[in-house]
DNA sequence: ATTTACAATATGA
DNA sequence: TCATATTGTAAAT
């Protein structure tokens, strides 16, 4: 189930599956895959969800409620990297050794940038609060425009 | 099953 | 500045 969500910044593809939402692409994003999979019965109800709390971000806030997140790709080592993310709070950045360190490997920064990278909900879990060492911007899936553009609506100044 | 490539980082040349 | 070792995953062989 594949539906876009309208923005002043762009159309943004939210993809759900039965659980949940499973999906979400910025504007001109290939990332998406075929879509193969079944409507869900409450896809209005957690479509509306997406939209509104892609809205907040958009503006710089942190969403107050979320649709419920199909994350059955990820693994453990994943699901903890995103449970560090969703605790960074607004403004507010980490690099990737911090992220590392909070989940007991400080070693795995380079699993850090991999797990960001297998996000499957780019905006809503805030990847793009993850920085390079020294407040260097890194990488980004999609553009790094987009990284820079949330970071400066959050009020967060790259050195 | 093994190798390679990542959105990293610290270290050594 | 460049080469390398390190970690967890995924994708390619």
């Amino acid at each position: 189930m594949k539906l876009a969500i309208p923005t002043p910044d762009g159309e943004f593809i939210a993809r759900y599956s039965e659980h949940g939402l499973s999906q979400l692409s910025f504007p001109g994003d290939c990332r998406t895959m075929a879509d193969d999979s079944i409507a869900p019965a409450n896809v209005e109800e957690w479509h509306a969800a997406t939209i509104a709390a892609l809205k907040e971000i958009l503006a710089g806030r942190t969403p107050t409620a979320l649709p419920p997140l199909d994350l059955t790709r990820g693994t453990d080592f994943q699901r903890q990297v995103w449970e560090v993310l969703r605790k960074i709070g607004p403004g507010h950045t980490k690099s990737y050794g911090e992220v590392a360190a909070a989940i007991g490997n400080p070693e795995a920064t380079r699993a850090v940038g991999a797990a960001c990278g297998a996000n499957p909900v780019p905006p809503i879990i805030p990847c793009h609060r993850v920085l390079a060492a020294k407040g260097k911007l890194g990488g980004f899936s999609g553009t790094k425009g987009w990284k820079e553009k949330l970071l400066a609506r959050e009020g967060v100044h790259l050195f």
